[in-house]
DNA sequence: GTTTGGCTCAAACGATTGTTTGAATATAAA
DNA sequence: TTTATATTCAAACAATCGTTTGAGCCAAAC
């Protein structure tokens, strides 16, 4: 954190408050303590940034940058539905393990009311969604039945994003290694969990679309 | 907010407090504002909760002395699995309709790093996780195999919480009533969602346990 | 050599922060 | 009624906050 000063100064302070904002949250950190923490001064936030806010907007495009594109390379292959969902929880958890804190500040920021990021927030979700809904119409789920769309888009990747979620807490608590191994176990288990989960939506509410889905009970 | 002075002081300020935080984050809500809105004198935040930390204190604690006789309600009964499911999904969704702010404060601080709340917060998820052990026990899922446990769990609550998490962003977008009828609608889909979701899982991995769990296939 | 633009700095600013203090008021108990 | 306790108040405090400012340094261009 801070000590590698080949980086340029942006980018450090950038890296710096990724890491800060993800422990303590966005108004628990002090311009001072990233300054300091970056090896800047403290008017180089305003400068490159034009203020602490601007720091967290950055985040969040760097984020939604990286994320739409993960995404979007699983969309553009022609896969079975099967591996698609495998593919996505793969690329996604490990998305989020490379991007751990970047992730967690950005989700983080979703339920708060900040003036300042409202918009770059709605837009941003909304490029996600148009992009995701491509996916679901693979599916057999309809994306103009908005009720069950906003339903199981939310769920997944609430789920998948969980285990990072609690994991601050729960390491303290299970004493399990948090290592390629469980990870492996992680994107297997959720897969399974996906595919017979999204199997019992499609038969309960669009059988009509449900022909398909492989059958995997 | 506030406007209904023949409450307590300590629980105008509670409630005012429970409703900021979740709208802007424990720390970017100061003394001051809660004090004006839950109309008393800032001294009242250190007299009734030795301190604004205080008040965050008495939030989590409300959530989970809640949220825990909830979940053992339904444990206490004697229910087939998918009633089990389906009542636990259902308590779950009503308990988070009715206590929104409530939980997205707990669920909020959870992964921060916040040192005068970090033992209030293990002891707390302890519990909870040790009350749902006697859940995951009676599906056929082995509490004391910690990998998939610390999967499922995570993965399910985060589910049931995902939508009051996306909802002040998706409310602009997707333009849904969130009424009566699609909380039906959300719970019923989630319990489907998580019945073959599960059923999948104890056949993948626990095979020999899955003998208990009913074809919906 | 001079000018220009970009980067960096320390000091300063006005505002805000959470907590404390001692006095005043209200309530309960003797 | 008096005393003790609990509640409430406004002022004050030290610390911290994010932003700005003007000066200085450096490299490139003229």
């Amino acid at each position: 954190m801070g000590d590698d000063k080949t980086k340029q100064p942006r980018r450090r302070i950038l890296e710096t408050a990724i890491t800060l904002f993800a422990q303590k949250g966005f108004d628990a950190v002090g311009v001072r303590e990233i300054a300091k923490h970056a090896e800047v001064n403290i008017s180089m936030i305003s400068y490159y940034f034009e203020g602490k806010i601007g720091i967290l907007k950055a985040i969040i495009e760097e984020f939604h940058n990286k994320y739409f594109e993960v995404i979007s390379q699983v969309l553009s292959r022609s896969l079975t539905q099967e591996q698609v969902v495998r593919q996505l929880v793969t690329q996604i958890v490990n998305f989020i393990r490379e991007n751990t804190n970047l992730t967690m500040v950005t989700i983080h920021s979703l339920p708060l009311d900040i003036p300042e990021i409202a918009a770059l927030k709605t837009d941003r979700v909304n490029k996600l969604i148009d992009g995701i809904g491509e996916l679901v119409r693979q599916y057999g789920l309809d994306p103009d039945n908005k009720g069950v769309f906003a339903i199981v888009g939310p769920a997944i990747i609430s789920s998948i994003l969980a285990h990072f979620r609690f994991k601050p807490v729960q390491k303290n608590i299970l004493q399990i290694e948090f290592d390629d191994a469980f990870y492996d176990r992680y994107i297997d288990t959720l897969t399974t969990f996906f595919l017979y989960g999204l199997k019992g939506i499609i038969e309960k509410y669009q059988p009509a679309k449900g022909d398909n889905f492989e059958n995997h009970c």
